[in-house]
DNA sequence: ACTTTGACTTCGG
DNA sequence: TCCGAAGCCAAAG
């Protein structure tokens, strides 16, 4: 499962970006976007800078977070104040049938 | 086999 | 809009 995820992190373009949660769900495993984390840190030769949290914000701490913002530039992404501009640059998996069907989440509300 | 560990996500305040 | 709490699941030790 983190050759699944390293493979769906590699299909995200360049000038393109997308989100834990949603690399975690087009790898088959919705609810993973923890291990997305632990495997961008992990595996390398991945385009880890594509790879934000919800939203388009970006969690890396520190330096690397300034790195990131660097290289997502350099790419082509804008940003929109400290959020990248999801609409106009998330990348969009392939929808696969619906082999593992998630369901409804959240149970609060 | 059990515990720890994440660059998460979402909700409520 | 920002912050804290709770839920979440597989990999690594």
């Amino acid at each position: 499962m983190t050759a699944a995820i390293a493979a769906a992190i590699r299909q995200i373009p360049n000038g393109q970006v997308s989100t834990y949660g949603a690399v975690a769900k087009a790898a088959g495993y919705p609810r993973c976007a923890r291990h997305v984390a632990k495997v961008l840190n992990q595996v390398r030769g991945l385009p880890w800078q594509r790879v934000l949290g919800s939203g388009g914000s970006i969690s890396l701490p520190g330096e690397l977070g300034l790195e990131q913002h660097f290289l997502l530039k350099a790419e082509g992404v804008k940003f929109r104040g400290r959020r990248v501009d999801m609409k106009a640059f998330e990348h969009l998996f392939p929808k696969r049938s619906k082999v593992l069907s998630k369901g409804a989440r959240m149970p609060k509300k």
